[in-house]
DNA sequence: CATTTATATGCTCCTAAAAGAATATACTTG
DNA sequence: CAAGTATATTCTTTTAGGAGCATATAAATG
């Protein structure tokens, strides 16, 4: 993938903040919409948009589909992913999605366990 | 500066090809001109751009215009810089624009010493 | 097999941003 | 101070992408 065409797909709030939320572990989708409290089309949508980039990738769970960072990205996409992993930790809109994930997890256990195995 | 902002600014190849060559040291708008071969519309555009948002700074010598990377960026834009200097080892175009940078060099000494003193 | 739950897709609307033409500004030099 | 050179700005057109509604698909469950 093109360099700017990388940046492009970063240069949205909504796909940092899932990229970041996955690099903590594999997510559903339901927990995308739970802790950025977005609707249903929204976060499908900017998940499709990484995966169809190999950013990500999805895997069906019963009903559920789970999604988590690609295993081996393209050294771009690992240099960014260390980069937002680092800038993430300034910016309060990441530190409040960690904590409302960490709450999700524990009201949703059954699914998180469910997600990873 | 939000990073989402950041990521757009970069997700243009223009804007990565001039932040590219900036790596290399200050530059007058007509150095960029001739390595991108892009009109002085577009090229001023994006140079105000970078300029407006902090990631670049212009003096004005004579009356060449005088473009260099800011001095303190913020974490995020050095960490930016950095990926930059890293994966355009890797597109062929950024390895184009440094041999066409040195050209450029050769033939416009007197410019590029005017621009650096 | 009908219903519910979870997710994806098609379509439309709207905004932002890129490009180019024309013009303006700033400085230099004769 | 007139003319030339280098750069910036304004205005318009065009395009890409995000948001949301409606609908489709896929699996689970009674």
């Amino acid at each position: 993938m093109k360099l700017a065409k990388l940046h492009s797909l970063l240069a949205d709030e909504t796909r940092l903040r899932i990229l970041h939320l996955l690099l903590q572990g594999p997510l559903c989708v339901c927990h995308f919409q739970e802790v950025l409290d977005a609707p249903q089309v929204k976060i499908s949508k900017h998940l499709a948009a990484l995966r169809e980039h190999g950013l990500a990738t999805s895997r069906r769970h019963k009903n559920w589909m789970i999604y988590e960072l690609a295993a081996k990205p393209e050294a771009a996409v690992q240099l960014q992913l260390k980069a937002l992993a680092q800038t993430a930790q300034t910016e309060a809109i990441y530190q409040r999605d960690l904590k409302r994930l960490h709450k999700v997890n524990n009201k949703a256990d059954e699914i998180i366990s469910a997600c990873c195995s």
